[in-house]
DNA sequence: TTTTCAATTGAACGATGTTCTATAACTGTT
DNA sequence: AACAGTTATAGAACATCGTTCAATTGAAAA
């Protein structure tokens, strides 16, 4: 009866997990600290590495599952395989939308992209399989789906440099947006005439992540390239 | 002349970049130290903030620029638009591929990712727009590429975690390759079928990174896909 | 030679992750 | 109500890290 006890006086698993997401929401993934978030919890730092099993390591793990645990509570079963698909990734994105900061864990550390329910899996893997695809054509279909829009989102919500505390003239933001208004239209013309298009909307010319810029639409036309694209070169009959 | 000087004596600049380069990629990422750098360098840690302008965060930044400095060099300008695309995406993943343990400042730090050089952006636009993709058709074409692509690579290229010293027993690894082998039939049916074709070959179960697994016929397929959809959707007459 | 500036040193500061031993708080049993 | 056993926390300690600074060397310029 060891998780009835733990719950009944101080603190839990939970809320270290809780708190901890709190704290990385707040100042970022790259600022996070054990010691920080011991004396924020009040407490000994010692106390993390109790509740947690291991290290900083597995904190961020239990940050990942409580995270992607919920990723498969809202779906339809009886829709179209392709619309299901449609909703399984676009809940994704809203659902790493909340915790913007964390993205990095998901998309960028194998052990933190491991802890992803078997349900979400399942999910995907049965959409596919009713669109037909079977055997091993199944493995190249995921991996273009998870690789292609996780990572996508993966990017769009890429940290931006930790803010220098005071001094220094100019943040990164204002010299790095300088740096693209003066785009050189003799060496790169078409850049330079999109300017007014793409500045600070295109991945690499842009000084705002996706937490502040989401990428709606082009997110929205990737899933429908991909979906559409699958659809149309199933390899058996959908059923 | 500066550049004389310092290139006539002592360290230069892209000697400590490349000595970075390569102990990250023996050492991983995670595992970087400035002062560690400094030792292999037979220096003190102080010389790493003397010739890289700022702090860590800087280097890193460098890093990624030498990686990414040569990414437009060997390029056909005369094939098709959508041929070009391809060589462009492909020589991408070539180049990230040789550095694995990089690729996570390119994909998810916007500070590194955002020193890519005009000649891609170009290069990439211009394709675009020869594809017909004009005016504010270029933005999202563009993001789609570069976040389904470049992000497919970020996540395929997701750090395993630090392998701890010595004792404990079993490996992250072993664990997870015994737990993914276990995936109850009842439950996941799908999933527990398709084990001998997706186990460690697909992006959540997986305990091997695309290091040392490497997604070419996936990355292939997505390149494939997004391509493809792209020229049927093109909003504009090629040209 | 003297001056000037590039390059490096070494020490120092504060903060971090992690481990360890000891102590408190609670639970269930007698 | 007292005891024993486990759960939960505290506090100190260690090695390491990123970063800054004043002081020093070295080579080129005057």
């Amino acid at each position: 009866m060891l998780r009835g006890r733990a719950a009944a006086v101080g603190l839990s698993k939970n809320q270290v997990v809780a708190a901890a997401v709190a704290q990385i929401d707040e100042k970022g993934l790259a600022a996070f600290s054990l010691r920080e978030l011991a004396r924020n919890l009040g407490v000994s730092p010692a106390v993390i590495y109790w509740h947690v099993g291991g290290a900083k390591e597995d904190l961020f793990a239990e940050i990942s599952a409580s995270i992607t645990g919920t990723l498969s509570d809202t779906l339809d079963a009886d829709m179209p395989w392709d619309d299901r698909l449609r909703q399984v990734f676009l809940n994704y994105r809203k659902l790493v939308h909340r915790h913007p900061a964390v993205a990095p864990l998901l998309g960028a550390q194998m052990k933190s992209n491991g802890v992803a329910n078997l349900d979400w899996v399942e999910t995907i893997l049965s959409a596919l399989h009713d669109g037909g695809y079977r055997g091993d054509a199944l493995r190249p279909a995921f991996n273009v789906l998870v690789g292609g829009l996780a990572g996508f989102v993966t990017m769009e919500l890429a940290p931006p440099p930790v803010s220098k505390p005071g001094s220094e003239g100019e943040t990164w933001q204002e010299l790095f947006a300088k740096r693209v208004a003066q785009t050189d239209p003799e060496l790169y013309p078409l850049t330079a005439a999109a300017l007014p298009d793409i500045s600070n909307r295109i991945f690499v010319l842009r000084w705002q992540n996706g937490a502040v810029n989401p990428y709606n639409d082009s997110f929205e036309l990737l899933l429908d390239l991909l979906v559409e694209g699958l659809k149309a070169r199933a390899p058996a009959q959908p059923s």
